[in-house]
DNA sequence: CGCATTTGACCTGCGC
DNA sequence: GCGCAGGTCAAATGCG
């Protein structure tokens, strides 16, 4: 894939900013007639407006090229996915002759946690390689159950992660604050740390299969360990207070591990009435599997809390309806 | 009254 | 099969 020469993401819409009335040459008050006065008037009106209806354009078309960009970067990455799909599904068909004896991979979370966790102890590494985990499929050299067995507990293993927090030892209520919402779940004493651990599930999205383990550590108690189990799927509620302000773009949101942000969706007001084609690519960007419902759902309702975008689409729908009326 | 926390009971896997 | 330990559930409780 040639992304790279894809993401020419410049987003220079301010690059030119309307300087019109600063670069006009400053004229001598003293060599100015009434009548010449009013004729350099309606001209630089007139200059203004060209200058407008030209930036206008210019906003348009960056505006579509970016629209196309993200089609292209949403269609590559569908065709990524569906690659992947196909690679995992001819490596894993050698093992369907022994489904009949591999019913129990559906065990519950709890004994793949543990396994998880041991492996981890076992290895002495805090933080599991996210490519490991990304694997879709590993070599199919082995075909003995066993080994097919491990190999799916690997591809389903959460990602985990640990964070040291120190805070004072007297602060008995296991409490790291990382950003996210948390909803403690329960508490229990482990056999080998006197300190209970607690556990906490991430309470912002109520599809976000995050959970959290803190407890003391054993050697120093003023230091709080925290254990994140999986990747959040939805922003950093702190961060979407913050974003919650400007009416830029709404950003969505990623894991907190990676660096990357989620794509930019664009409110196309410039454009009168799209066309049936951009509608259908709109519709289908946002059924996409790669845009989950609860996204659509969160972007919905973040957007029709916050009052500055509620004003600010209906100051560009008027400001849109005014330029309408105005050419006609 | 609604939501978050607490805490004892319960479930499951693992080792013997 | 049994006991242990970790993890989760859900009723009880507390708090704003």
């Amino acid at each position: 894939m040639e992304f790279t020469s894809l993401l020419n993401t410049s987003l220079d819409l301010n690059a030119k900013p309307l300087r019109i009335l600063d670069d006009r040459p400053m004229i001598p008050k003293q060599e100015v007639g009434s009548n010449l006065f009013e004729l350099r008037r309606d001209m630089t009106v007139k200059e203004e407006r060209d200058a407008l209806i030209e930036e206008l354009n210019r906003v348009t078309a960056e505006n579509k090229r970016l629209t196309e960009l993200l089609t292209v970067m949403c269609e590559n990455c569908t065709e990524l996915r569906n690659q992947l799909l196909e690679y995992t599904t001819k490596n894993s068909g050698g093992d369907n002759n022994n489904n009949n004896n591999n019913n129990n991979i559906n065990n519950t979370a709890a004994s793949k946690k543990r396994k998880a966790e041991s492996s981890i102890n076992n290895g002495g590494n805090n933080n599991i390689d996210e490519k490991n985990n990304n694997t879709g499929a590993s070599e199919s050299s082995s075909s003995d159950e066993d080994s097919s067995k491990k190999r799916r507990e690997e591809n389903i293993k959460p990602k985990i992660s640990r964070t040291c927090v120190r805070t004072e030892v007297s602060d008995t209520s296991l409490i790291v604050k990382d950003g996210y919402q948390w909803r403690k779940y329960g508490q229990k004493v482990t056999r080998d740390n006197p300190s209970p651990r607690a556990y906490f599930k991430c309470s912002f999205a109520p599809t976000c299969p995050v959970k959290k383990k803190v407890q003391r550590s054993i050697e120093d108690q003023s230091i709080v360990v925290a254990t994140y189990e999986g990747e959040h799927n939805h922003p950093q509620p702190s961060k979407v207070e913050a974003n919650a302000g400007s009416n830029k773009a709404m950003t969505l949101g990623t894991a907190p591990s990676s660096s990357s942000s989620g794509p930019t969706i664009t409110l196309d007001l410039t454009k009168s009435k799209p066309s049936h084609e951009e509608t259908r690519n709109i519709r289908g960007k946002l059924d996409a599997p790669e845009l989950p419902h609860y996204f659509v759902e969160q972007m919905a309702s973040t957007l029709t809390k916050d009052p500055n975008f509620k004003a600010a689409l209906a100051a560009a729908i008027t400001g849109k309806f005014l330029r309408q009326n105005g050419k006609m």
